[in-house]
DNA sequence: TCTATTTCTCAGCCTTCTCTCAGTTTTTTA
DNA sequence: TAAAAAACTGAGAGAAGGCTGAGAAATAGA
């Protein structure tokens, strides 16, 4: 379960403290060991001894540029993956043509179900490899979600899913047979600004239905007053 | 049995002293350790030295808002989890995000019986094994309730029960084979505001009667002028 | 720039649930 | 045995929760 050290230690630098608490809540809460930084040096002086399997680090830093700060860093000799984080302005090229190797980058604002997806995909991609999560295909009954391979097949079938579908179908099946609170599906699927009502919930579920339970049987089930839930209904 | 000290610290935060009073003797009836609070900053001095597994902590404070306080708490390196009580007023924007990390949230008002299953999930989610509450299902002689899936089986038959049935048959489970009567369910089971009768038990006790003792024995007996008990005929 | 896709809001509809009430049955007491 | 008290249950009004189609707004792609 969650909660247990397994050894995977994140750093995350951003200076925006409600960013990087709401980061490391959700990293901390699947099982990472996780530090936050506010700026550069600080990441610098933290990373010395904390030794990172990785880093979320957001590329606009008060004393310097995020890059500068990775390349500090591994000038230590700490081999480390990178997650950068920028905002949505046209600095965009700039950052993917900066990210090399195994590492990765998301725009502001982005779903904590995406950023952990990112994380664990960095790990596996840089061989450190997650206990648990060392598999890239996440299954329940005949439906099946490829990290990968970005893929979602049910009864073999692919279907077409837009991101926010697939994010939220790859949230059910992580917690599949478990029910999920509309507000918990809010938090972790839609982006971290989202200001509308869990209602849009209700609209993608049922988008999702559309999808994945014309086949049968259907696997996502209502709990009145409560949420949703997968399951196989002949468990009965 | 409730009653012993298991080590569980919880710290509630309202400024409603009719509130936390009614919680805090909830809380300690089922065996755990209670503390209250009714500002921002008394929290966290009680905390620094109670050091809570977790807090039930109104959004609304007179002094600082619940998040800020949450913040700070865990700033002093408490690892808390938390369960957020907020107005079903218009402040519904600042809801977003309460249920990351393991945390939760519930309205105003609830019942107490929804409030004290809620921690106890919030506990066994961010790790802290609650003597003797270690598991999500509660079982009763073929009557069994699972917490995680929402489902209860009779005789390995699922039944299918709304909210209320549910929360009246957990209420009824939890305290199996001793008597309660009409106006303690209707203190636990219903939201702390209710001001309808006790009648209302009798009509749902009919209504359970009809999913749940529709299979041999019939569980659910009435003590006539107490009120009602879960109890194996056989058994005497 | 235009087009296609995706996201999001909203309103109408339908289903289920909650609660009250009144008539009935059961048990107790006088 | 009759009257009173307590409990049971069916019916129904109104509320709440959830589903979905339509369309506006935002975004991405050609």
């Amino acid at each position: 379960m969650s909660g247990e050290k397994n050894g995977q230690r994140i750093l995350v630098v951003d200076d925006e403290v409600n960013i990087s608490d709401l980061i490391a809540t959700s990293l901390r809460f699947v099982g990472f060991e996780v530090r936050t930084a506010a700026t550069g040096s600080q990441a610098l002086a933290i990373a010395e001894d904390f030794k990172p399997h990785a880093i979320v680090l957001d590329v606009m830093l008060p004393d310097q540029d995020g890059f500068e700060v990775c390349r500090q860093i591994r000038n230590e000799g700490i081999d480390v993956g990178v997650l950068f984080l920028t905002a949505k302005d046209g600095m965009e090229d700039k950052v993917a043509g900066l990210t090399i190797g195994g590492d990765d980058y998301m725009t502001k604002p982005f779903s904590l179900e995406e950023l952990v997806a990112r994380i664990r995909a960095l790990l596996r991609r840089i061989g450190v490899v997650e206990i648990e999560h060392d598999d890239e295909k996440i299954r329940f009954a005949d439906l099946e979600l490829n990290e990968a391979t970005h893929e979602v097949h049910r009864a073999g079938h692919l279907l077409d899913l837009s991101p926010t579908e697939f994010t939220l179908t790859r949230y059910l099946l992580i917690n599949s047979d478990r029910v999920v609170s509309k507000s918990q599906i809010l938090d972790h699927v839609w982006e971290y600004d989202f200001r509308g009502d869990a209602g849009i919930v209700e609209t993608y579920i049922s988008y999702l239905r559309k999808k994945i339970d014309i086949f049968d049987p259907p696997l996502i089930h209502t709990v009145r007053g409560v949420g949703y839930r997968l399951k196989v209904p002949s468990e009965q």
